[in-house]
RNA sequence: GGUCUCUUGGCCGAGUGGCUAGGCGCUGGUCUGCAAAACCAUUUACUCCAGUUCGAGUCUGGAAGAGACCUCCA
């Protein structure tokens, strides 16, 4: 399979270090709050790649962190901690902000289909990896220390700027950067002392005095523990190459004399329309519950990021969310016809030739760099092909499915509602003034029945009734 | 200021030289007492200019526009 790998920045054939199994780390969230869906395009995408990675016959030890230690809300390592501040607002220590917003973040995923992680694993629970990691920086002679923690000197690193093609020139040329001690531009803390006026919620004893560890450290230190010092891939959002990512590579790559990752690969994000802008201040961020309120199901936002490519912006928006919603209701529904002819799974090796045809254009498409938009059309054509039998277009389409991720769970199906007796009295008369040929009342009966939220639908079968 | 990306039909969005992407929406049709759903059909395209080529949405150069990151948001 091939993939585009930001590290040289060019399409690469997949080779994994160890036959048949991948090494795989996510960057997570930070759990200081909700994520939005923009947050979780990646979290889809990440999914994704695992998918077709196990599709293609690996297996995937896959990997990500849960950023629950504070860091730091503006500028480069200034500015107040954003746990502590969620907490401060809402009355709750920095454990609690954190351990609420994991869980959510775990639900969120999980209504997105996105498969459990093999390790998910939290900041604050290997605070001892990563002051060992620190420590052996420091016993290279990559650190230093300031008045206000440990630091990275990048200058040590000659090959600092190559991944992210920084001009390093140009950076301190550019706009405001806050070098207080720092010795170089780009350095970065590696752990920062807590002030010896507060006490924070969360703290440790290290060999440089009480604090925290830097951001960047956590990723470097946990990927290395379960993953080895060099593993296959390392996935993250498009707006991590320039720093998180660069300063993992560097303070991995110093730690171990040697590649730290094969194959980076980032995901761009999902834009709003200027009339859409999210904003926290303006309370209008969107995330898994409002898609349910605008009637959208999470897993339509699914469908919305596979029928785009990764690694182009997704414009957002309540229309462009609408019309995924409509084809993924569709999808749905065609699928439950299907499943009611009780078709059967065919071995793969018993398909038609025309079946065939579907299943390796399918292949192509996701194996060409993760190109989901293409296998997604692929899906459409086959679903439309009146020359495929229904045994083979339910294997097809399952198959398919290993991939896409896109058949509800049980659990976030919504569960039967009571329909009031009065409605289905209105029904009963609508059905006799319909035997009747009494057409006035019963569609008078029709709208009585709109009226309390209930829609006809007509079938072979008899009346239904939908709720609105 | 630096780095990078993008510009396809009403909307979203694939497509790296020649062949229908696909989805949503619209419209028409079949079906239905009506409606809904479903199915069928149909419509609209490659920002502009110049170049390379037998042939370009696809390559090259230029122009205009949009966006992202450098501000610990994926």
């Amino acid at each position: 399979m091939i993939l585009f790998n930001t590290k040289g920045r060019r399409l690469q054939e997949f080779k994994s270090i160890k036959e048949g199994e991948v090494g795989m780390y996510s960057c997570g969230p930070t759990v200081y709050g909700r994520a939005h869906i923009g947050n979780m395009r990646a979290y889809v995408f990440a999914d994704t790649l695992k998918r077709v990675l196990m599709y293609a016959g690996y297996k995937v030890n896959h990997v990500m962190n849960i950023t629950d230690v504070g860091h730091l809300t503006s500028d480069a390592d200034e500015g107040e901690d954003k746990l502590a501040k969620a907490a401060r607002e809402s009355h709750e220590t920095a454990w609690e902000i954190s351990k609420r917003w994991t869980e959510q973040f775990f639900k969120d995923t999980k209504s997105l289909n996105v498969l459990p992680v093999t390790t998910a694993c939290k900041a604050t629970e290997h605070i001892a990896d990563q002051i060992a990691l620190v420590q052996k920086l420091e016993e290279k002679g990559y650190t230093y220390r300031t008045s206000d923690g440990i630091y990275f000197d990048t200058a040590k690193f000659p090959h600092y700027g190559d991944f992210a093609h920084l001009d390093i020139e140009g950076l301190q040329a550019g706009i405001r950067v806050d070098m207080s001690e720092k010795r170089n531009k780009t350095d970065f803390a590696l752990w920062k002392f807590s002030k010896p006026t507060e006490k924070r919620d969360m703290e440790w004893d290290s060999p440089w005095g009480v604090g925290f560890p830097g951001w960047h450290i956590e990723c470097s230190a946990m990927s290395m523990k379960y993953l080895g010092e060099k593993f296959d891939i390392h996935t993250g959002g498009i707006d991590h190459v320039t720093i998180h990512h660069t300063n993992e590579i560097a303070q991995s790559e110093c730690a171990t004399d040697h590649t730290f990752v094969n194959y980076w690969i980032h995901c761009e994000f999902l834009t709003m329309s200027n009339a859409e802008k999210m904003s926290k201040s303006l309370g209008n961020v969107v995330n898994i519950d409002t898609l349910r309120e605008y009637g959208i199901k999470p897993l339509a936002f699914r469908y919305l990021c596979l029928n785009a490519h990764y690694r182009k912006q997704l414009l957002y928006s309540k229309e462009i969310l609408m019309g995924a919603n409509n084809a993924y209701n569709k999808w749905c529904a065609f699928m439950d016809k299907l499943k009611e002819e009780n078709p059967k799974m065919l071995p793969l090796n018993q398909l038609s030739e025309a079946s065939v045809k579907y299943l390796d254009e399918f292949k192509q498409g996701i194996f060409n760099n993760l190109n989901t938009p293409q296998a997604l059309a692929t899906m459409w054509n086959l679903i439309h092909d009146k020359n495929i039998n229904n045994d083979e277009k339910y294997t097809l389409l399952m198959e398919f499915d290993k991939v896409f991720g896109l058949t509800e769970v049980e659990a976030e199906k919504p569960a039967e509602v009571e329909i009031p007796a009065e409605v289905l009295d209105l029904l009963d008369q609508r059905n006799r003034y319909r035997a009747e040929k009494n057409w006035a009342q019963a569609d008078a009966a029709r709208d009585a029945i709109k009226a309390k939220g209930y829609t006809i639908v007509d079938t072979k079968e008899g009346s239904k009734l939908q709720k609105i």
